[in-house]
DNA sequence: AACAAAAAAAAA
């Protein structure tokens, strides 16, 4: 139908040179623009993509495409490098040249300047008409051309008719011989001629993330400098491929150079890895898990903290990496806390272990504050150690999408996540993550919408053969199954075989090919069980909350007579503020001077940073157990704040949250032998809300924790009377219980299907979220559904958690200050011409003291328009909302009111409400 | 209308 418009003769001397492909930052001293060819873009993209193959994809990848697609390796190497080779041919147009200059000789009709739609279009039809591939494999290939930019599209068949075509100037003449003659060039130059058997979209997928990455590479206004001279006079075949010769050869040193290295470990036992000899679990997988791994596969740990499962994950990554062939290592946790935490713990792993440049890099949205830190600190202690230079971060690493594609890197699982969602680029972030090995920490902290997204991103992992470790403290069975039924590419909803039952503390591999699981329980010798004793404690519930300081001062009294450590944890943020005063004033009335600390995240960033590092520092395994100290909390302490304090006492919580907060509770036995007297084993006191026997959950608590899970283990944890939990020995059974039991729901059974129906809209919502699995992609537009409303804001990686940053500053004369005193100027920026320039520092000291907090507290429209000047046009400031306190004529700072509430800042406090 | 913590957000 549309045939007619792929006659025409190509033009003798294949591509015309005049036609360029790059000019951005190219310009000469005198202003006079260079232009780059087009198609020296496109060979030097071809070249590179051959490099990525060559020297960066993993076996285990390369392998799975070549077999995807139908042909050798070869033969795939080829084609992604074909692949790259026309990328860009829709440049060829004049749509896109007209942008830097019309070349003569050429037509001037034409409407298309989305050159990366052009090319979708042109070589979709060209394929199939000039060079009679069959339309199957011409459509997928103009789909991978259309989604270079980050967005698939499908096209419409009616796009394909010759009067739209000729109306985006992809009709023939001399355009249509300019891209015929390009692409001839790139399968002359390349000899590429076997096409694939098949193309799918998940191979859509990695050949276009590939493409991308070439195409970044051979961007770079440097390397685009640095090929200039060797630009040909004629786009003749012998010319081209000379040319071609010439970026290959640097191709190899211009990954090396940009950081993107395979991570080669040496090899090695347990003890020649660590310095150290294994422990239980480590000693397990080293004696189970080599016999079992033959390829890719999925390993879960779980264990309690501070049992080495790190140590036993790297282990088992060398292991489950050499069997797989898999490039790096992706190490994900739950927060940025946790991802800083783990990253000098890696670094430190890496240096004694690789001996070629790997660089490991940070993931997470504040990685760059992180970094600048460091360089402050290490400022003047010059790059001591060679190997010290093993895992520096390159440049083109540094920031952004690229950001991942260090051959190893630590982050937090949502960049992970990212790549499921439909937003931009999301196939390339795949990528990043499908060259790897896997390793997700704590995976018992997502909730039901981050555990589907988490499927999904599994199920990924598994279709495209990525080895993934996942570790946790216990997790409740049906977790761990449907998790390993998404990796083996189960529907979602199956709950997979579950004959080999995953133990606490203990382990299970299951391997990919054979889908065959095994399952070791860790051996715990009798003397590392510990007992807990979890004491209920009933408090009164009044319309001002739960009535906790009766029984705080009980169980606190003993610290202050003699000395100890005790952290409180609450479930609000405004109890545990109230909480502190009330503490304080209690301790003037007895006239103790035990020291008393609050910490929740409704302060700014810096203040929460030091209280905790200081905690950390002084109740961590080494400190100093002399004084007596208080430590009022939220959940923030449940998290990555690795404390061992003398006694817990805690707001009743779901049980595997009581779990993790007792295990900050008598931590280390070495400190045992320091503890107070008055510490007769290992307690967690729960203070229960109740009115008589029933629980009688305040006002604001069952947003934070469904009622079902409260009743359950409240019940539970009240049938367990006075007697111990077995630490670890009988906490998986609890938890499972405490899931399961139907006798302690009982009587409230409307609870239950409220909270299943809330798990169930949080899972929904995360599937009509993502991209849909492998094998149910039915177009290729899937992974960027609606590619044009996406622009990645509505989708997020967390549910129900719109949060904003506030930053609290006071004004005087018409100045903003961080503090009170107006002593420290909040930093404004210089300006070129309309564009604020701040230093980074600058700007890390306004992120840090802002503070997050709910949307819903926020009055967005106002606050946006109150932003000082600049801010807006900064991507790290643009969402931040001022929250500004001005001066009464006495002097004092008024409340802000917002949405009903009066917001002050207090120095102790935090943010009052 | 109440609420913990948790995360992200520039390309060729
Ligand atoms: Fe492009
Ligand atoms: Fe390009």
């Amino acid at each position: 139908m549309c045939g007619e418009f792929w006659v025409g003769e190509l033009p003798d001397g294949g591509p015309d040179l005049v036609l360029w492909g790059k000019s951005r930052g190219l310009e000469e001293h005198d202003g006079s623009l260079v232009k780059y060819p087009l198609v020296c873009h496109l060979l030097d993209t071809a070249a590179l993509a051959g490099a990525v193959w060559d020297d960066y994809l993993s076996l285990g990848l390369r392998g799975w495409l070549s077999k995807e697609l139908g042909l050798s390796a070869q033969e795939s190497r080829c084609f992604v490098m074909f692949m790259a080779g026309v990328h860009d041919v829709g440049k060829a147009s004049p749509g896109f040249q007209r942008k830097v200059a019309m070349p003569n000789g050429y037509p001037q009709e034409g409407d298309c300047t989305d050159h990366a739609r052009a090319g979708h279009l042109w070589i979709g039809a060209a394929l199939q008409h000039k060079l009679g591939i069959p339309r199957h494999l011409s459509v997928r290939v103009g789909e991978i051309v259309g989604g270079h930019h980050g967005v698939f599209t499908t096209a419409d068949p009616k796009d394909f008719k010759a009067d739209k075509m000729k109306a985006h100037g992809l009709g023939i003449g001399a355009w249509g011989r300019q891209r015929l003659a390009h692409l001839e060039a790139m399968r002359a130059v390349l000899g590429f001629d076997h096409w694939p058997r098949e193309i799918t979209h998940e191979a859509q997928v990695i050949v276009c993330a590939i493409v991308v990455l070439a195409d970044w590479l051979a961007s770079r206004t440097e390397y685009v400098k640095l090929r200039l001279p060797d630009v040909p006079e004629m786009g003749r075949v012998e010319q081209l491929k000379r040319f071609f010769d010439g970026s290959g050869d640097r191709a190899s040193a211009e990954l090396q150079q940009a950081g993107l290295t395979r991570l080669q470990l040496k090899p090695g036992t347990f003890v020649d890895q660590f310095g150290f000899e294994p422990n239980r679990l480590q000693r397990s997988l080293e004696s189970g898990l080599p016999a079992l791994v033959t390829g890719p596969g999925l390993l879960i740990m779980a264990e309690q903290t501070g049992q080495g499962k790190t140590e036993a994950a790297l282990f088992a990554a060398g292991i489950m990496s050499e069997a797989a062939g898999s490039a790096g290592l992706s190490f994900l946790l739950p927060t940025m806390a946790t991802s800083n935490e783990m990253e000098p713990r890696l670094a430190s792993f890496l240096k004694e272990r690789v001996a070629n440049p790997t660089p490991l890099n940070l993931l997470h949205s504040m990685a760059w504050l992180r970094r600048l830190k460091n360089e402050l600190e290490q400022g003047d202690s010059v790059a001591s150690q060679a190997k010290d230079m093993l895992t520096v971060v390159t440049e083109w690493l540094s920031g952004g999408k690229k950001a991942a594609f260090a051959p190893v890197s630590v982050g937090t699982i949502d960049q992970a996540l990212l790549s499921v969602l439909p937003i931009r680029h999301n196939a390339f972030r795949m990528l990043a993550f499908a060259n790897k090995t896997i390793i997700i920490d704590e995976v018992h902290a997502f909730d039901e919408y981050v555990e589907q997204l988490l499927s999904t991103f599994l199920a990924w992992c598994g279709h495209l053969r990525v080895p993934v470790i996942l570790m946790s403290a216990t997790l409740p069975q049906r977790t761990a199954s449907r998790l390993t039924a998404a990796y083996l590419g189960q529907p979602v909803g199956a709950v997979g075989d579950i004959s080999a039952a995953l133990k606490y503390p203990g382990w299970r591999y299951v391997d990919l090919e054979s889908q065959k699981s095994t399952s070791e329980a860790i051996e715990v010798a009798s003397e590392q069980q510990r007992e807990l004793f979890i004491e209920v404690h009933p408090c009164g519930v009044s319309d001002s909350g739960m009535q906790r300081m009766a029984a705080l001062k009980t169980h606190l009294a003993p610290l202050l007579d003699s000395r100890g450590s005790a952290a409180v944890i609450c479930t609000t943020v405004d109890e545990a503020q109230q909480t502190y005063l009330g503490l304080k004033t209690w301790l003037a009335e007895q006239g103790s001077d035990a020291e008393l600390i609050l910490l929740h995240a409704r302060m700014p960033l810096h203040r929460r940073d030091e209280i905790t590092s200081d905690i950390v520092r002084r109740f961590g395994k080494k400190g100093d157990r002399g004084g007596r100290t208080i430590i009022v909390s939220t959940q923030v302490i449940e998290q990555s704040v690795d404390i061992d304090m003398d006694l817990m006492v805690t707001d009743l919580a779901p049980l595997e949250l009581l779990f993790q907060r007792a295990g900050r509770g008598c931590r280390h036995p070495e400190n045992d032998a320091y503890r107070p007297k008055w510490v007769k084993g290992h307690r967690l006191v729960v203070l229960t809300p109740q009115q008589g026997d029933e629980l009688a959950l305040p006002g604001g608590w069952i947003y934070v924790y469904p009622e079902a899970a409260m009743i359950r283990t409240h019940r539970l944890i009240t049938g367990l009377g006075g007697l111990p939990v077995q630490v670890p020995g009988e906490v998986q059974d609890l938890v499972d219980t405490v899931h399961t039991d139907p006798s302690l729901i009982a009587g409230h059974e409307n609870a239950e299907v409220t909270s299943k129906a809330y798990e169930l809209v949080a899972a929904a919502e995360a599937i009509r979220k993502s991209i849909p699995r492998p094998g149910h992609v039915s177009a290729v537009q899937l992974l960027s559904k609606g590619a044009n409303v996406i622009d990645d804001e509505m989708v997020s990686t967390r549910f129900n958690a719109d949060s904003v940053r506030v930053l609290p500053c006071f004004r005087r004369d018409g100045n903003l200050y961080f503090d009170e005193e107006c002593e420290k100027p909040v930093p404004a920026p210089r300006w070129r011409g309309t564009d604020p320039i701040w230093l980074r520092s600058e700007l890390a000291s306004i992120i840090e003291h802002t503070i997050p907090l709910r949307t819903s507290y926020v009055d967005h429209e106002a606050g946006l328009a109150a932003q000082p000047d600049g801010w807006s046009k900064n991507h790290l400031l643009k969402r931040v909302i001022p929250l500004i306190f001005d001066f009464n004529a006495d002097g004092d700072p008024q409340p802000v009111r917002m949405r009903g509430n009066n917001f002050r800042l207090d120095a102790k406090l935090g943010l009052l409400r």
